[in-house]
DNA sequence: GGCAACTGGTTAACATGTTAAGTTTGCGCC
DNA sequence: GGCGCAAACTTAACATGTTAACCAGTTGCC
């Protein structure tokens, strides 16, 4: 509950020495990271709730809305969800009879996905709402601003990213360089 | 609108017109915003692993190094954990003796937390390497571009975080790429 | 043909995220 | 001094995050 508001803080003594060596805490980036995704969050996770989907749940509808037939690597791959929780996702999401899944003729370990004309319809009945979230947070905060803020975290993650494997000072076994980005850089 | 007898969509074939509406998903602002803070994070889990912490525990004794003797509203606030995590962390925490419990005289209800001798032992011990990630993403990403992206990311959250708690349309107003400030004095 | 290695997914186990409800303590107030 | 209510946690219940292990299907290769 505390964890949102930004109530001024009853003492801020800090312990002294205590941030000498470390960059000051709430300041680090993954902090503001966080912080940032929240603010923004905070604005569609009750609306989604209304309609009785979570966050990771209504990623994967929109992968699927967009990208059908979609098999799991690709789903986890463009909603940034980790298999494991996505395995469990699309199971919760085809009992709902919002997902349909078959297996492809070529490959048997593979699975594909689909909207089924239910997850179409919730799917069509969410988008509006979340559409006019995303308006009212480029209104706010500024279409210039935030197409520079895109910029920038696109830049970032890319300069993170291409370093590649940052603590990789042992065995070289079979990292060959044959893949570089599996991430995106399609289209 | 079947969805039968398609060919395994290796390819990128969007469904027709199905991003005519929704900003491109996956261009979204949460989701920029999650997988940077994942490709800052990916260098820090497997460090704080080898210690034995995860990220959020990690958190909590970054807070109570900085601040001692606070009680868990104000680690929940300065942690970003939700006072139900929290709770289930400090429990841990103490079992772990890596940090003490006890009750203020005045106010039976609060929890005072500090480190123990041990607890800031480990953080002494896993600070150095987190500093040294800190080090390294900035110098991958530049200090400079560093430093904007926090500045956008602040104005960001107090752009939301002003216009308080619903999708409340205000009257137009004018945002200029220069930012007043944040402002704090909600509540 | 057969076997090692790999691929795509799933399970398992534990920790956290998220919302709602419960519990104890403090505080104002008549 | 009892009553109503708010504050500060805590529990509960379910969903996801994270790592490791597992397993069937597939591929490469001798």
């Amino acid at each position: 509950m505390a964890a949102r508001g930004s109530e001024p803080s009853t003492g801020d003594r800090r312990a002294p020495g205590a941030d000498t060596t470390l960059r000051d805490f709430e300041q680090s980036l993954p902090m503001q990271l966080l912080k940032a995704r929240e603010a923004a969050m905070a604005r569609f996770r009750p609306m989604l709730r209304e309609h009785g989907l979570t966050e990771q749940q209504w990623r994967v509808l929109r992968v699927l809305a967009s990208w059908p037939a979609s098999d799991a690597s690709e789903i986890a791959r463009r909603s940034l969800l980790l298999a494991p929780s996505l395995s469990r996702i699309l199971q919760h999401l085809v009992t709902l009879r919002l997902v349909a899944r078959r297996t492809p003729p070529g490959d048997q370990r593979r699975a594909l996905f689909t909207l089924t004309a239910r997850g179409r319809a919730l799917f069509a009945a969410v988008a509006p709402d979340s559409e006019r979230n995303y308006r009212v947070i480029a209104q706010r905060f500024g279409t210039a601003r935030l197409e520079l803020l895109y910029a920038l975290l696109a830049e970032f993650v890319a300069a993170l990213d291409d370093g590649g494997d940052a603590m990789e000072e042992r065995g070289p076994e079979k990292k060959g360089p044959d893949e570089p980005g599996p991430k995106e850089g399609d289209r």
